[in-house]
DNA sequence: TTCGTTTATATCGTGCACGATTTATTCGTT
DNA sequence: AACGAATAAATCGTGCACGATATAAACGAA
């Protein structure tokens, strides 16, 4: 009984799907009223966060970044072109790829950032180092439980 | 740097949102191709896990221990009767509510979940304790998120 | 009883996720 | 130059999430 919560499967290991999921949903509503008060999306935000970190990206760079792919990211980017945060244009090299880039009104929320993510912090009642901790072990699991897919996959 | 990922953003704080985000997502892509297997998607195999766990449950109870409303459980729970795996019906005593509980072929299920929780376990790389300590930690993060609610939200 | 309020699901619209496929461009050989 | 393979986005269909609203049953007082 290492874990008491209400109704869950007794068994720990069961419950870390459980845990993941729930926890990251509790995160997003927890966003939600301030993000609604800047018009976005918690995806949306992400993807903002990602820029604000770097500018100009393509949509291959931005997706390995976020886990997400081009059918998720393509419409989501053109939701936030349309409201003005970001742009898009193709790249002149290749024409294949499409440049990502903050319009004024995207960058302008990078003032926003440091307040919400304090508010976030605070919501969480977690230790400043507890919270890393925890970064940490997210991140890891993440590392671990992504195929790689880095050679070949197996199709022979 | 303690935290060293890819292309994030710089200060810790605001990768807890990342984090957890991205390990959701990771954990559901390792669990589809097995659930795959089965003709279950993510969500509705948490919803048997509930009911493997304590049988017969209102939609509102599922709801509860799994951070869901009627809004996404009730199609989500009428694709699992559909499929068979579950039965729906309206209390005698109270029509409002709606017991859910495992049909045959949702409660045959039930054997299949030990492979698959050791098939995650194994996935995430992490020792038994380390998990353990993390669901701990998942679990208070997402109790300390949630608004409660208890008493009076706050209306005047 | 009757009516207003609360409670339990259900419905609706929008926006993610994601597998599968498509389109268009680039690259590698020949 | 020509063509098949690889690559980058985009498109399509299905299934969650979730705010807002609707429906209907139960409850409580007058």
């Amino acid at each position: 009984m290492t874990v008491p919560v209400t109704a869950l499967p007794e068994r720990a290991e069961d419950m870390i799907c459980f845990a993941v999921y729930a926890a990251s949903h509790a995160m997003t509503r927890a966003y939600q009223p301030m993000l609604k008060a800047l018009g976005l999306t918690y995806p949306q935000y992400l993807v903002l966060t990602v820029l604000w970190n770097e500018d100009t990206q393509t949509v291959g760079a931005l997706g390995k970044c976020l886990g997400m792919e081009s059918n998720t990211l393509t419409p989501l980017l053109k939701r936030l072109e349309a409201t003005g945060h970001i742009r898009r244009q193709r790249g002149k090299d290749d024409e294949r790829q499409v440049f990502v880039s903050l319009a004024p009104k995207g960058d302008a929320l990078r003032t926003e950032a440091p307040d919400i993510t304090r508010c976030i912090i605070e919501g969480t009642g977690m230790e400043l180092s507890e919270l890393e901790r925890l970064v940490e072990t997210l991140t890891q699991l993440r590392r671990n439980m992504t195929p790689k897919t880095g050679k070949q996959d197996r199709k022979a």
